[in-house]
DNA sequence: CAACTAAGTTGATTTTTTTAACTTAGTATA
DNA sequence: TATACTAAGTTAAAAAAATCAACTTAGTTG
């Protein structure tokens, strides 16, 4: 994929690796245990094998996905995701988690499996070992350590 | 936008609302403060006025943003988001902190403003009041809370 | 040996996006 | 008062990306 967006921005920057059509659901699906090709072109009614293939050959590249022999004969692969392609499930479970409060028909929900009850996001600090409210949170430039808003 | 893909997943309904080219940045802009159509114009470099037009009056039928005027002569408008444009932060917020993590070059981070230390998303149970690990969550069909895997 | 399956590839068509020029209404400037 | 300027778009053509449908290749099964 070429660079589609120029911003010097996390969020554009991340969405030129992941944010093409489809390539978040292959990611997905991966994720959730299909693992063949075919297996992933199942469950993704409605996409062809050829953007199936360019899309697993660009993350591939891109390092999120890596492919693994599985039969010697005849020679089969698998795509499994790899730690950085892993890394999305926070992304995945937003997506869900906003898709539960504002979809009209919501399809999944995540809920605590000792109590039952829909559990939310929120943002943790690990040094002081707290959940921390988003108004605590600044965004900073990773350069400079100014405050920005992008 | 036609409904794209087909699958009964909250993360392809959701996409199918704001998964389209330039749209997850568009909404990005406008939450961090640029709210005139130049002004988003201007920050969104890369973007044709056309798709951004078409952008922003798709977004307001699916009800994420809305308009204002904010002079009357001459006419003038801006674009803010609606609560559910608003609860898409958590999804803006783990892309940018994937970026964190993975970029070759990353531009931002989040940091806690007590201790300026990195803050991470968690998962809470406004039940139970606490944290939990993803290993103790269930997702789970919305309809019959089945097991599901998608 | 004929049919089948997995994992794609190829080429044509359709849809989206980009590029670039134009519009419209009001404002400010010479 | 004509002229240029700005905001907020629209329009049409060209380019790029996605979809559709048929084909390939290598190995397997009946």
């Amino acid at each position: 994929m070429k660079e589609r967006y120029k911003l010097p921005c996390n969020i554009a920057q991340t969405l030129n690796i992941v944010g093409d059509r489809w390539t978040l659901l292959i990611l997905h699906d991966i994720l959730i245990g299909h693992q063949t090709f075919n297996e992933l072109k199942k469950n993704l009614e409605g996409i062809s094998a050829n953007l199936l293939s360019d899309r697993l050959k660009h993350l591939e590249k891109a390092g999120l996905v890596e492919t693994e022999v599985y039969t010697k004969h005849p020679p089969r692969y698998q795509y499994k995701l790899t730690e950085s392609g892993r890394d999305l499930e926070p992304v995945f479970d937003a997506l869900l988690l906003w898709g539960r409060d504002h979809l009209d028909h919501c399809y999944k929900k995540m809920v605590h499996s000792d109590c039952q009850h829909e559990v939310e996001l929120s943002y943790y600090c690990p040094s002081c070992k707290k959940t921390v409210d988003k108004s605590e949170i600044d965004t900073v430039s990773a350069v400079t350590s100014d405050l920005y808003t992008r």
